[in-house]
DNA sequence: CAGTATCCCGGTCGATACTG
DNA sequence: CAGTATCGACCGGGATACTG
């Protein structure tokens, strides 16, 4: 049992190491995983949306989160906020570079979602008979 | 400034509908995401681990927390507890196949704020010096 | 429309102590 | 060693009301 556990590790990633403890690496980490980062993130990455098409497409998330999230993203140099003179106002918000950078990972990561979400719902399943 | 977005949007991801509001693959990407999860699952991506092993290589994790953490990726089949009988015994997490599978892109993640962490440090930075 | 301000609840987290 | 039990603190997040 304990062999084919030499089959499937991964090599070391050094990278890890910079996640030990008290490391800033962590404090990114923490914004970008996060229970509403990675979906403005994805979500932007498709296009720049506006304040209420945000929580529109995000959905159940409140305007007060929604607006704290996107101030974070902003200060981390992912998103950027613009705002066209009109009246009203029309504030639309985008991708940095950066932020584009990041969601394409995120992107790999929602796909695994997609793709396996069932098989992790079904093992849930299993396990909860198995009581 | 409207025209460069289009340059740099990513093609719709179908995957995308999948988060809409309250659907069952929020609830496994909250899982694979959150503050514990993804680190759990990266250092496990190296070789199975004891329990110990774990809570020291993560750091600042209470033993409370990690056992609750393991429990939910074991239900969601993404880790495997496995007892050595011994004196003490010896038990030892590992992934399964699919906790192998989802800790690439987590991989990837991790990479990314390896690579770019200092700059979104800067970023904040610059932000913070504006007011 | 695009938010901010306020209040408050629930759950998560960590510390500590304990068991087999 | 490998956890569970208990407890309290903290804060993320929702509801609501308000501003420009």
């Amino acid at each position: 049992m304990g062999e084919n556990f030499e089959a499937k590790r991964l090599p070391r990633n050094r990278h890890s190491d910079l996640f030990h403890s008290e490391c800033p690496g962590r404090i990114v980490f923490d914004h970008i995983t996060g229970r509403w980062a990675p979906l403005v993130l994805v979500k932007l990455a498709e296009g720049p949306l506006r304040f209420y098409e945000l929580r529109d497409q995000i959905g159940r998330i409140s305007e007060k989160v929604l607006s704290e999230k996107l101030r974070l993203l902003a200060r981390d140099g992912l998103i950027e906020r613009t705002v066209e003179p009109a009246t009203p106002p029309r504030v639309s918000y985008a991708l940095t570079d950066m932020g584009y950078s990041v969601a394409k990972p995120l992107r790999r990561l929602m796909r695994w979602v997609a793709d396996h979400g069932d098989a992790v719902l079904a093992a849930q399943a299993r396990h909860d008979d198995q009581n």
